[in-house]
Parts: C-alpha cells; structure tokens; sequence
RNA sequence: UGGGCCGUCGCCAAGUCGGUAAGGCACCGGAUUUUGAUUCCGGCAUCCCUAGGUUCGAGUCCUAGCGGCCCAGCCA
C-alpha cells in the first residue's frame, strides 16, 4: 500500500524491490518527450508517472528532449513542453537535457561498435533496405554491404559525418540478426544522414542517431534506472539492451513499458492533434477544448485535477480506454472544494418586483463557499429590477419543473421568496420580461404563510452588475471513438463544442476576478477567465466543466 | 499464420504463498440541503475470455483453445 492507502502499481513494485534488493540506492527516471508538438493528456500521466514515482521514493527525474530528428521538432515546443511540465507542478532534476548534447559520445560509440565489427555502413535505399528486412513471418537477408571492413566502414562513417553524401545514400546499422523473429533486431538503422539544421546544435551535424540508438545510451549516461515507456516499445527492449551490453556505458538502465493512457470521446495522436491545429478546427494548441496540457490550462483544468485522474486511472499494461467522466470527475471534485461561489445570469430575463419600493435597494451577503469559512463573504446588491436566467420561468411546465411559472414561488439565492404574475412580451409573443411580487421578510427564512419554495434560483441586480461574455464548450468529438481504425475522426467533430453567450451578469465580486481564479457559479458550473480573450473593458469566462446534472433532460417539458 | 503484450462488473482497477472477488467512475434508490450541486446512507460480478484438468478448495496452478492490441520508418 502506498501511504495514499492504494494499492501499488507494478512500477511501484518494482521501485520498491530494487530498492530494498540493493539493485539501486537510488530511483531515477527520465519524461523524454519529443519537441515535435504540445504535450497532451497521455503524456500527463508519463509525466505524472516518471515525476511521481521519482517523489515518492525519494528519486529524481530528469526531462529530457528526445531531439534525434530536426525534420519535426521545433524550439517552440521545448518551451512549451517545460511550461506543462511545470504546470503541472514537477521540476525536474538539474538543467533540461538533450539527446543531442550526447551526438559526440553517441557518435564515439559507433565508431566503437564499428571497429568491434557490430555495425557498419549500408548503402541500399530504403525501398532496397525494407525488401531485405523480410517480413512478419518470413527472414530478412543480409545486406550486400554487411561484411564491409572495419577499416571500410571507418572510412565510409566518416565521409557520412562530413557531408559528403546525399540524404539517404547510406546509413550505419548494427550488425544483429537478420532472421530474428523480432524485426527490431533485423539490423537496424543507427544513424542516418539529415541535412537539416537541428533547434539545438545548428549546422554542426548531418548525420543523426535513430530514436532506438540513442535512447538506451541517453538514460545510461544520465543515471536512469527505470525507463519507462509505452507499450509499443516492447518489442523494442531486446535492442535496447543489446546496445547496452555491448557497449562500455557507465550504467545499466532498465526499460518498462505500461499502457498508454487513451480517453474516449478524444484524441491523442499527435499527428492529429496537429491537423486540428493548421487546418484551423480549433483556435491553436491551446484551445480550451483541446486535450492537450495547454488547452486544458486554459479551460481552467487545475494541476491537481489532472494528477487525481491519473492516479485514477491507473498503471497498468492492459490497453483500456478511459471513460472521459473520470477526468470531469476528478475536476468537479477538486474545483467543488476550492472554488468560491459566485451568481452569473447566462441568458437574461428581466424582473420586476412591482410591489418592492422603486427607488429602494438593500445589500444581501452571502457566503464565499457553502461548506467553507474560510472564504470571504461576498455583498449582493438588490433591488426592484433583476435578472434571473430565461430557463428558469415557464409559462406552463409538467409537475417535475420545480422553478418559476406563473403564480407560482421560488427561493432567490441569498434573498427573498418571489413569486411569478405574468410574462410581459413583445409584439411577436416573446417574452421580454416578467412581472413578479416578493414576498416581505422572506430574507433567511420560510414565507410566514408556511408554503415554502421547491426551487432556488440565482439571479444578479439590474443596477448592479458586471456585463461579461461566457463561452460554454462541449466534447470537441461526437463520436465516442473519433480515433478507432476505419474512421475519419474530422468527421467526429462535434459542431455544437462551443457555444458564445453574450451580455451575460455576473455579481459584482466578478469584476476582481484574475487569470488563476475559478469560481463556482451556482447552479451552472465552474469558471474561469479566459487567458487569451479576457480584458478588463470585456471579461470572458470559460466554462470549465459544468455541475453535475442529475434533473433528467428527457423528462423535461417544452 | 513470425515475435511481443494483454484479457476480473458498463469504464478503469485491486487480487504477491491457491482458501472462497478491494476501490474509483457510471448507474439505481433513499436522507440532508436557500445550488435539481455538495455531503451522507444503501444497492450494483455465486463470478473472474472459454473448455478441460490438478486440488478438500483455483481469478490465482496445468493443458488446449478463443478474443484484442503492437511490430516489416533511414519517425518516436
């Protein structure tokens, strides 16, 4: 059991044992994350992971560029991948490492496994080199360059380093087994020629080792003890160690592979998460609806949300999916004990109480939080005219609409009972206004007459209030697998994810708002301001994730 | 059909020496409530992919099947 009274995952475990087996005096892991694009929900919990089980037993972890292919990456992205990281509340050990600040040590181990006869320089293409790799159920065959000499392939890696060969003319490989089952150990490609400028190293190579070549060799140089990774490089563990064994590296590091996380109604490729960006499908990485770790700062996720859903999830090396109620549970949960209340009328209908006096006002005061007194109280302006949301009047409802109809009381929050007269519309029947009564000396406590409201309502004063707009979002995908096979996931695209109220009114404590606070507002949901649109003239709230919502949609009348 | 990994409630997931199925989410009640929220209390797998076998006893051991995911980038 971990002291959070959980059971522990088999990465725990096997911390735990190495520790105590003497196998290690110290955990180490790594979060190696490519800069080729912003960091999603998957890899939160890679970073929750690595991070996590590093704290917890008195480790460190590194974070780590995987940096082997300038092609993709970008300095843009190791920015932002720091940002998430330490937004998510990690800091990692010492500086940010590159792979390529390793490029000389990695390119001294080649030429070791080169002179020891373990690799060599092939010059088939790449059509030639997948012919002779074989297949799935049949043997590959050696390469005609396989029994080059030492002396050769010293010679040709060196012409490859200086530029003196066109992009894929040759590459080195590893001299393994070209009948292995594994196809991993098929003498794979160590290094290949890139005539691109890498964000880290400029112009001062052209050849760059492949992702299984430089991995293994990174986290031994950095004192990795457990590497972990996802699944899918399983088959790649036996090559891993390979090169490990072979060469004369200052530490034995040991890959583990878990599950990766996926969530349903969502994507999390990075590829098509990068399509939704450039095709413009949503306002950049960072849109709120995205599940990306920017994306959902900026919906107003919190840190800890995030981390409670991972652990939530779990560690496993079973495939699974993740239904998305998990994660909005674990966001309603943190956001219910932390954020303050506050009323905000979405979509405005006018009130007149046309028995309270017109030129009177009184100010209510509420409490900052139902279950908390540690938040401070808030005052609440009121008078004759207020506005109470359009969905809670009806001129007629079925006896489970608990709210406003005419003749009928409801409960303002923090204030009086009221009770509905008539709805005042326009010449083409729509409701403008409503007239209604309060009923005296209802503030805190029941209508002397005994008949109590069956519903609270929220609702802001006329005179005074903050005009804001509000943006509601919904899952960006329809489908609840925009990512399973077959399926064009931009067709999932849900197009009602987002919805932009206008003249909404908020109570006035709303005007202090700032960029880190969310608050609850009652009945609706939970809020934030939005990073980007937000201004002091105009303030825009996103909405993070709605209450809970148990009233059945399907029951109610039109 | 070569290799690797996996199959316990609708979704996730405990179950470590075989001893008679944790927990979370969802869902369904019911109580409290000036948020149809929160909180609280109760319900929710005679069954662990299937079939045999071993055993006094198997989700846990054995055998044979079935199903799913990953691998043939000079991507990671």
């Amino acid at each position: 059991m971990s002291e959070t009274g959980r059971p522990l995952n088999f990465l725990e475990r096997i911390v735990q044992e190495d520790l105590e087996s003497g196998k290690i005096t110290r955990v180490k892991t790594r979060f190696p994350p490519e800069p080729n694009g912003y960091l999603h929900i998957g890899h939160a919990k890679s970073i929750w992971l690595n991070f996590g089980l590093a704290q917890n037993y008195g480790g460190e972890c590194n974070l780590r560029m995987d940096d082997t292919n300038p092609a993709k990456e970008d300095e843009e992205y190791v920015e932002a991948i720091q940002r998430d990281v330490q937004w998510l509340g990690y800091q990692w050990a010492g500086k940010v490492r590159y792979a390529s600040d390793y490029f000389d040590q990695l390119y001294e181990w080649a030429l070791y496994l080169i002179r020891a006869g373990k690799a060599y320089v092939c010059d088939l293409s790449a059509d030639e080199m997948r012919e002779y790799r074989g297949t799935l159920t049949e043997a590959g065959k050696n390469s005609p360059y396989r029994e080059r000499s030492v002396e050769e392939n010293l010679a040709l890696f060196e012409k490859m380093r200086a530029g003196e060969f066109e992009e894929g003319k040759c590459a080195l490989r590893a001299k393994i087994d070209m009948s292995a089952p594994n196809i991993n150990l098929r003498d794979p490609v160590l290094y290949r020629i890139k005539k691109a400028s890498h964000h880290q190293t400029g112009d001062k190579w052209c050849i760059y080792p492949s992702y299984d070549y430089a991995h293994g060799q990174s986290d031994a140089i950095e004192g990795i003890t457990h590497s972990i990774c996802t699944l899918e490089f399983a088959d790649h563990r036996p090559l891993y160690d390979w090169f490990i064994n072979q060469l004369p590296v200052p530490a034995e590091p040991h890959q583990y592979e878990f599950s990766r996380l996926n969530v349903n109604y969502t994507v999390t490729s990075k590829r098509k998460l990068k399509q939704l960006v450039d095709e413009n499908y949503v306002d950049g990485w960072d849109d709120p609806r995205m599940p990306t770790i920017a994306g959902m700062r900026r919906r107003g996720f919190t840190p800890k949300a995030l981390r409670d859903f991972c652990e939530m999830a779990g560690v496993t090396k079973t495939d699974g999916v993740v239904e998305i109620g998990v994660l909005e549970h674990a966001i309603r949960e943190d956001l219910n004990a932390n954020s303050p209340r506050a009323m905000c009328v979405l979509r405005p209908l006018k009130v007149i109480l046309t028995n309270y006096p017109a030129e009177k006002t009184e100010v209510f005061t509420a409490p900052g939080h139902p279950q908390r007194d540690d938040m401070p109280e808030r005052q609440l302006p009121f008078g004759r005219e207020i506005y109470i949301d359009q969905e809670d009047f009806r001129e007629s409802a079925n006896k489970q609409y608990k709210r406003l109809i005419p003749g009928r009381r409801v409960r303002l929050r923090n204030a009086y009972v009221i009770e509905a007269q008539e709805a005042i519309k326009d010449n083409t029947g729509n409701i403008i206004a409503l007239h209604a009564t309060y009923i005296e000396d209802t503030h805190g406590k029941d209508p002397a007459d005994g008949i109590k409201p069956k519903a609270v309502i929220h609702w802001v004063a006329a005179h005074a209030h903050i005009d804001c707009e509000v943006r509601l979002y919904d899952r960006l995908f329809a489908d609840v697998a925009p990512d399973a096979g077959g399926k064009n996931f931009l067709e999932c695209i849900n197009p009602n994810s987002l919805e932009i109220l206008q003249g909404c009114k908020g109570e006035m404590g709303l005007s202090k708002a700032t960029l880190e606070d969310r608050y609850q507002f009652e009945r609706e949901g939970y809020f934030i301001l939005d990073a980007r649109y937000s201004s002091v003239d105009k303030p825009v709230f996103n909405r993070v994730i709605g209450l809970r919502d148990t009233w059945d949609k399907a029951a109610q009348p039109d």
